[in-house]
RNA sequence: GAAUGUACUAAUAUUG
């Protein structure tokens, strides 16, 4: 058991979950690490809902379990089944941390507050994470005074620390801090390049790709964006084939690259060559295709074989198919996946997604039915 | 004495 599950895990680990899935399947036995390392895979996948659904059915449950379905009801969105596992696992005092990141995920501040005010014990953990809340929130005063309160400090606070500023607009303070750090990890440089890359400045991306002491695959990631922004689209192809290694997310990015700056059938080969694909792929790809005219039939038919592979569509899946829908002008498809939506338990149809159907009935000369639409939907107008 | 966990950094869409 001990081997398989090693196994197991370790394709969780690296985002193998269809591997790590199948073995699961063969293992002639499974106890509570096993299903542990099942459900940790999915959620390293992204597949939280899969997560907590597969944990329901764990025979015997430890607080490893219970924090994974805290932090998959978090993820989620579903405070309540986040509140709900926390008090079955009889409010132990080791997910008091799961718990408190749940809330402030989901911006619940006051919640997330006193959650972490009610702790016995603050670990660094706890305090790392409520810098983290804080700078969500742009509470940039806050964010210094609890970093200030912290009894002690590792890499990851103070790389906390340069993220809140630079996600803050503080690129000076970000850098500020970085330069008080003792002795960086690569992710210390990561949020830095990726502060150039988001205020698109290319130079010092590329300068501080260069500079920095080692790099791993964020930071190749990272580089190999700036060079799509820039459109240039050579750069980043030879970036991609450089890195040393690549996950999912290096090769989602590679295929929004090309479904922006370069042709749709370069899109689709990378998207087709993909080791694996996560939710976020299956949306780039239907995005590409939805943005002509003469694509918009593969966006359908790409989200049926997205079915077929077991991947859940999410509210940006459903914009994709409905922007496809609105561009072919085929009011009853819309209108069935607009039904679609609600067959799913996690999503309900937004404003954008009425929108959307408010646009295609416009565009097809039915302004009646637009505007009954309008007064009709359960979400108010913009 | 071996396998699973929580905080920092990288990928997708919505003024048409």
């Amino acid at each position: 058991v001990v081997s398989w599950t090693s196994m197991l895990a370790a394709f969780g680990e690296r985002g193998r979950i269809n591997d790590a899935k199948a073995m699961f399947d063969a293992m002639p036995h499974r106890n509570t690490v096993t299903w542990n390392a099942l459900i940790h895979g999915y959620a390293i996948d992204g597949q939280y809902e899969q997560s907590v659904m597969v944990a329901w059915r764990i025979p015997q449950r430890d607080w490893r379990t219970w924090q994974a379905m805290i932090q998959g009801y978090g993820e989620c969105g579903d405070i309540c089944g986040a509140e709900q596992s926390f008090a079955c696992a009889g409010q132990d005092k080791s997910l008091t941390n799961a718990m408190f990141h749940a809330y402030a995920i989901n911006r619940h501040l006051e919640k997330a507050k006193s959650a972490f005010d009610g702790m016995v014990y603050k670990d660094v953990v706890a305090w790392t994470a409520m810098v983290t809340a804080y700078a969500n929130e742009g509470l940039t005063r806050e964010m210094m005074l609890v970093f200030d309160d912290m009894p002690e400090k590792n890499i990851i606070s103070w790389n906390a620390l340069v993220a809140a500023y630079t996600q803050n607009g503080e690129l000076d303070m970000g850098i500020q801090a970085f330069s008080k750090i003792p002795l960086w990890s690569v992710p210390s440089c990561n949020v830095i390049l990726q502060a150039y890359v988001e205020r698109h400045q290319l130079m010092e991306a590329v300068q501080m790709f260069h500079e920095m002491p080692e790099r791993d695959v964020v930071s190749w990631t990272s580089l190999l964006m700036v060079y799509a922004q820039y459109k240039l689209l050579d750069e980043a192809k030879k970036t991609f084939m450089l890195m040393p290694w690549r996950t999912v997310i290096s090769w989602t990015g590679m295929v929004s690259a090309y479904a922006h700056h370069g042709s749709l059938s370069e899109a689709r080969q990378a998207f087709d060559a993909m080791p694996q694909k996560n939710l976020v792929s299956w949306n780039v790809i239907l995005e590409a295709y939805a943005m002509n005219v003469w694509g918009c039939r593969e966006t359908l038919a790409l989200f049926l074989a997205m079915n077929l592979e077991g991947v859940l569509p999410d509210k940006t899946s459903f914009l994709a198919i409905l922007a496809a829908c609105s561009h072919l002008g085929v009011v009853t498809e819309a209108c069935g996946y607009l039904r679609t939506i609600i067959e799913y338990e996690n999503l309900r149809p937004e404003r954008v997604h009425y929108n959307c159907i408010v646009d295609l009935l416009g565009r097809t000369g039915q302004l009646a039915t637009a505007e009954d639409v309008i007064t009709a939907m359960p979400v108010p107008p913009d």
